[in-house]
DNA sequence: TCTCCGATTAGAC
DNA sequence: CTAACGGTCTAATCGGAGA
């Protein structure tokens, strides 16, 4: 029986959120940009020119002003509805390319290409339609196993020769060895800035020394999961597809402040708020919650500052996912935490213990009482067609003063008729 | 000594 | 003018508590 060679493409769009950002402001395409994390404060998307000026991934803003003003860098705080919609639209193109995807994060799907035939004339349609249906510039990374298709990619995205496709199955055994040995082992997936430092303790600089690294030996100093790398990067396929997204285990909600908080009902308000977004998205995959935690954070930055980091932990005798709910224990637990004197930077919401809704642990003496989902089911329906904060829960938002910063936050333009360019 | 659990670590994007 | 450094998520591993 012939064996087929696995053909898994993955797929990742180039500089996503600036590319998002330049679909409706043409007049970008040559400036350099940046798009910023949350509260205007680290960069996290980067456009070609501005990685060729030094700007470096996940750096904070406020390092990069004089670079900033004499290269005219341009920086826009993230939308995250408009990259939301636009990863939506691309992932359901690619969806037809194949009958199995998987959507990996916000720019990057997998997309398993096996048993067909000529991956290279599928993949450049892969890019033209994507291309011409969103705008968006995508490459295609294609090789037997996920890790394999990864690296791909980065040869795809880092050699413009490739025009944006570059299939690891084309390689013979020497072309494989003469690349691998040329690319830096910390480009691997799953190899991050602490392992590759140990690594090279253990002589493994690049990706083929990774791949013939003495087995036991890795085993031993690096744990399971760099094995699995190992063999991945060998071609024997050790993390399978995951088609259908898993429930999450734990959702979290928290936020950093535009500035600082003293009082404690400022942080009950921003705490509602996390509440009520966490719940949210449990009820959006049919969960309910058995433990909550909230979390308050002076900011760790300022030395000059005294640091409190307090946490708390509540089981819940009955599992829930009703805002109201939540909110009560929330509220009880800042109070709790909470001490006078000190400047909160960061609070947050953190919930788990999660399983479906429907899903009881059964108690013997105290059967559960009937949980009613009808005013919780009422707001999602609301908020859903009228806007998410058309009903909120308690102050949620009321105060200003921890609200994050948002400078040069683009439009809404496909979320919100208002933002529709003007032709 | 074994198992369980919470905390910590490392990674991804 | 000055200060200004993200948010979510998973899996593995570690270390202590309790059986």
């Amino acid at each position: 029986m012939a064996v087929v060679l696995p053909q898994l493409a993955l797929v990742d769009c180039n500089n996503f959120y600036v590319s998002c950002e330049r679909l409706f402001r043409p007049d970008l395409k040559a400036v350099p940009l940046v798009v910023l994390s949350n509260n205007d404060g680290c960069v996290v998307s980067r456009s070609n020119e501005a990685k060729a000026l030094g700007i470096r991934m996940g750096q904070p803003w406020f390092e990069c002003k004089d670079l900033a003003e004499q290269h005219g860098i341009l920086a826009l705080s993230s939308n995250y509805a408009l990259y939301a919609d636009i990863s939506n639209r691309v992932m359901r193109i690619l969806s037809e390319f194949s009958p199995r995807t998987e959507v990996y994060s916000i720019d990057e799907c997998f997309v398993d290409l096996s048993g067909m035939p000529d991956l290279r004339a599928v993949s450049y349609r892969i890019r033209e339609t994507v291309l011409k249906w969103t705008g968006m510039p995508v490459c295609v990374g294609i090789g037997p196993t996920k890790t394999l298709a990864k690296l791909a990619n980065h040869v795809a995205k880092k050699h413009p020769r490739s025009r944006g496709v570059f299939n690891y199955n084309d390689l013979s055994a020497a072309q494989q060895t003469r690349l691998l040995s040329r690319i830096a082992v910390d480009e691997v997936w799953g190899v991050g800035r602490r392992l590759s430092v140990r690594l090279a303790e253990h002589g493994i600089h690049t990706v083929q020394d990774l791949r013939l690294a003495h087995v036991p030996s890795l085993r031993a100093g690096f744990g399971v999961v760099m094995e699995k790398t190992q063999r991945e990067l060998n071609g024997l396929a050790c993390i399978d597809m995951q088609e259908v997204e898993p429930d999450k285990q734990q959702i979290i909600a928290s936020r950093s402040f535009g500035s600082m908080v003293e009082t404690v009902d400022v942080l009950k308000d921003a705490v509602s708020v996390f509440v009520a977004n966490a719940c949210a998205k449990l009820r959006a995959q049919g969960s309910h919650a058995s433990v909550i935690q909230v979390f308050l954070m002076t900011n760790r930055f300022r030395k000059d500052l005294p640091q409190y980091m307090p946490s708390l932990v509540v089981p819940l005798p009955q599992p829930t996912n009703d805002s109201l709910v939540v909110n009560r224990w929330a509220d009880y637990l800042v109070e709790r935490m909470f001490r006078l004197g000190y400047q909160y930077k960061k609070a947050g919401v953190m919930l788990s213990g999660i399983s479906p809704q429907g899903i009881y642990q059964t108690d013997w003496l105290e059967p559960p009482q009937a949980v009613d989902t009808r005013l919780m089911d009422a707001l999602d329906g609301l908020n859903k067609r009228y806007g998410r904060g058309t009903v909120k829960v308690s102050t949620q938002g009321a105060y200003q003063q921890w609200q994050m910063k948002q400078e040069n936050k683009s439009p809404d333009y496909t979320t919100d008729w208002h933002a529709m360019p003007v032709v």
